[in-house]
DNA sequence: ACCTGAACACCGTTCAAGT
DNA sequence: ACCTGAACACCGTTCAAGT
């Protein structure tokens, strides 16, 4: 433990090796854990040294998910576009699984990082070269929002709630507690009848991927429809 | 001004002054200038104060949440439930409208408030009365995700940078720079070429409004079909 | 010229002293 | 018993002093 510490300080500081630094102690500690002070300390060295490689802290967090967003996997080769938005956007769903803070970084920062930039622009490559209007694609990545980075978008995040205290297992049963379940029952019976009739699921809640790919799938149904009736938007069917 | 700020002094203070205090700090100022110190200056009282009516900074967060979520309109009556959840999740991005923090403060807390619940509640019973299974409801709640509380999860919210700086008007041209035109081709195409044929919006760049139901019609509308095609998570169609 | 300790201006919250 | 000033343990960042 002081050896590694002690090996970590001879090693020159880097704006690669703070960055790595910053995603390993969000993903250990959690995000709220991530300062200057605590990074450096991480890396046993002074807090001002930080400031020779990243401008500030926006700055450090804006490094910190263009490295998260580089590990996406590249696009899948000779596959139709559905295809390889659906496995992409996978993959960028088990990336935020590695990195639970992620979305609430990017969403609280608002701009675009080269990598941000550079992923949305291979993925509008994507629907072009699968014979999209620039007119239609338009519309469709504002559609798809976030869940183009894999971003869940649920109100709340039970994985995130896991994340937090470390090696917490995930909650067994999302029924509600007596007495929500009596203030509002709609809730109460929903959180009990889902998946009722699939054996391998029943009993331990909901099944994050299936929620996750039963939207993606909704999505990408409604948008391979639009395409197929020649969509524009002067000619809005309906 | 300082008349105004000594008879809200002499107001005694109570837990819906502050957090409706709290929501107009965070409408004006931002998010980030709502601090407890600086919320009990603007109700010209020690920051103390505020203890013995909130047990801290998250519960204040809370609070506030439950005040804005009350303010999204009731279910319009005598409607299908297709209706219902259109105007309603309309009229909750006409609340977020106008706090821009809503957002992320909701993200950010990982609990449910009262009001949330309430409001959730409400929508599945709108769902359950207009014939959905208990199952399709639960995976639905889950597609719709935050969308159902008028989120936009638009990966860049050009409205959220407009209302930090107050009374900036919102960005005229949705171009981008000419060096990141050149880095990426496909983003810097569809950022012209969308509404080119609709005269009404054409060069003031994206209208907000045409996306957020562009996008919440291409859920209800792929909801719509599901329940029609009488799914159920054992028997999935394709 | 480079590095870094102390300092500045904050923050949420505790606690004890004053009424 | 209630209220509140001072204090504590943080934070990001500036700046000047030391090498």
């Amino acid at each position: 433990m002081a050896e590694q510490a002690e090996v970590l300080r001879r090693t020159p500081l880097s704006r690669g090796r703070i960055l790595h630094a910053a995603v390993a102690l969000a993903d250990e500690a959690g995000i709220e854990s991530l300062s200057m002070r605590n990074l450096a300390q991480e890396l046993g060295v002074v807090p001002m040294a930080l400031y020779k490689h990243v401008a500030n802290k926006d700055e450090l967090l804006d490094g910190m998910i263009d490295v998260v967003v580089d590990e996406i996997d590249p696009p899948v080769r000779h596959a139709d576009w559905k295809h390889v938005l659906r496995e992409r956007i996978l993959s960028a769903r088990q990336m935020l699984r590695r990195h639970p803070w992620a979305p609430l970084a990017i969403e609280s920062r608002n701009m675009a990082t080269p990598a941000v930039l550079a992923y949305l622009d291979s993925m509008v490559g994507t629907l072009r070269a699968g014979g999209f209007s620039a007119d239609l694609t338009h519309h469709v990545m504002h559609a798809m929002g976030s869940r183009i980075l894999g971003f869940s978008q649920e109100l709340f995040d039970v994985s995130r709630r896991a994340g937090r205290s470390g090696t917490t297992q995930p909650e067994p049963s999302e029924g509600l507690p007596p007495e929500a379940a009596a203030r509002f029952p709609h809730l109460a019976e929903i959180a009990t009848a889902a998946l009722h009739d699939d054996a391998s699921v029943v009993g331990q809640g909901c099944d994050d991927q299936f929620e996750f790919e039963f939207a993606l799938d909704l999505l990408l149904d409604g948008i391979e429809r639009l395409q197929q009736q020649g969509w524009t938007s002067s000619r809005r069917p309906r």
